[in-house]
DNA sequence: CGAAAATTTGAGATGGATCAAACGTCGTGG
DNA sequence: CCACGACGTTTGATCCATCTCAAATTTTCG
């Protein structure tokens, strides 16, 4: 049942008008910093898109443009390497109103590594040209603010998968993985009622994105199901215990909010 | 008798006035991005230090100052994290002429997630006051641009520690970060004419650093040893064949050199 | 010289990988 | 409506890379 009408919306809502495709990205990047209301017309002002990027497509490809700032207006991706060896390493799982890369803030690719961002599902996916940006944030810095903080927050982000992968068991790891994508889409508004939440991706990719096999991601979400802290079926993902399983995974959820630092420090 | 004379070097460097404390960083910075003399004069202004910071202390903490750039001068440091199950994550090693962190460009103090600064021996550190910064870089647009590519180069090697810790073998992973030591050294002119050059961690930091082990690092390290790959003792690290170690470790400069993109892409 | 800190060695335990097969589930086409 | 094939999940059995614990040895340094 809700996953029937959750389906039907989603179809509705790709062609209905009445749908803010850029409502995601609106209100995680004003979480940031506060944009004023004539910011928030400038940047839809310059948003082109969305276009519709097909299932496992490249997203930096799919628009033919190789500079610029691409956001996720919807769906899932996530941006990963090819390894010599044959394996996959995914570094970052991007839900709707990310910015995909940061690579425009310096004039280097992420491409340079090796780097691609591909679709889960089918996604959609917006794009602002730089020379509007720059525009854009010469008027207002705010603007600037906001997105490097942003930028700030996915670094950090990357700072806890390295603890993850680093010092981190198969299930704290994946313990930690959920609350962080839950908390990432409560942000966006993307956390049902009931607390769950869409989480299209298989097994063997949450494995390629922990350093964990298919076979052992398997048995650790049984493990996390059979202690009742989860339940996930049909890529739908119900955190049970959510204080017991951040608690678990030493999940705190601080550095996904990018707030500034404290004047002072306690110490001293 | 080579390491006698370097200690010896050391010692009186800090004291004669010959010597260009702020020359790694100048070094690394125009690297990035070619600055006019006027910029360097300009940001040798604005330095201030170098504060002399004592073995194994917090450098955020050394330094009164809890906003600025700071930067290491000479000396090694890392950043880590201190985790609940007693562990210690190293995630960055520093080297000298390196931005300790990209904090200041957002406000958000990595400190938030409980990120530290330390350094491995004596270090010396300056500092960059931010309003000095944020008037220079308006002056200087060029500076910005360095800035922004030295972070995109920090988050490329933090990508780089992801894929090590994510899906590389222990030999692979020691292999890795002993090439990038000694190509990030090599760009700050402190590799030796015979490819030698000083790495004054322990067996446990570099196990911190790379997720493994002390024991397991102390049996790769002989197993690279006996293959003749490296030599390595008393904190001098030589790589005997860097080709070799370089294609079993699949590390690859590029990512550490921050270049822009190429205009356009060789595939289609 | 002697104590503390690092490195090295040995033996045993284990978390997670690998390989292979069985079991759903779903969309497709007959 | 069912059979089919593709794909993902689950299970079982085995293996191995790496960890842990503990002690010996070497180095560092007061």
């Amino acid at each position: 049942m809700e996953r029937v009408s959750t389906h039907i919306d989603r179809v509705i809502g790709a062609t209905l008008p009445l749908e803010d495709v850029w409502g995601p990205f609106l209100t995680r990047i004003s979480a940031f910093y506060p944009l004023r209301p004539e910011v928030e017309a400038g940047l839809r002002r310059v948003l082109t898109g969305p276009l519709q990027a097909p299932p496992r497509s490249d997203l930096r490809k799919s628009d033919g443009h190789h500079d610029g700032l691409l956001i996720l207006a919807s769906g899932f991706a996530h941006s990963y390497r090819l390894l010599e060896n044959g394996r996959r390493q995914i570094m970052r799982i991007l839900v709707p109103g990310d910015i995909c890369d940061y690579g425009f803030l310096s004039g280097i690719a992420a491409t340079t590594g090796g780097d691609r961002i591909m679709s889960f599902g089918s996604a959609r996916v917006g794009r602002i040209d730089v020379a509007h940006l720059i525009v854009l944030c010469e008027t207002h810095p705010e603007l600037m603010r906001a997105i490097l903080r942003a930028s700030a927050v996915s670094h950090a982000s990357m700072e806890e998968c390295v603890i993850s992968l680093g010092s981190r068991t198969a299930i704290e790891r994946v313990g930690h993985f959920l609350c962080e994508m839950r908390f990432r889409l409560e942000l966006v508004g993307l956390v049902g009622s009931d607390t769950s939440f869409d989480l299209p991706l298989k097994q063997a990719e949450i494995g390629d994105a922990l350093g964990l096999s298919t076979v052992h991601v398997n048995r650790t979400l049984q493990t996390l199901r059979k202690e009742g802290l989860v339940s996930m079926s049909l890529g739908r993902v119900t955190i049970l215990k959510p204080g017991l399983l951040a608690k678990l995974s030493s999940f705190n959820s601080q550095y996904l909010l990018g707030q500034p630092q404290r004047a002072s420090y306690s110490k001293h």
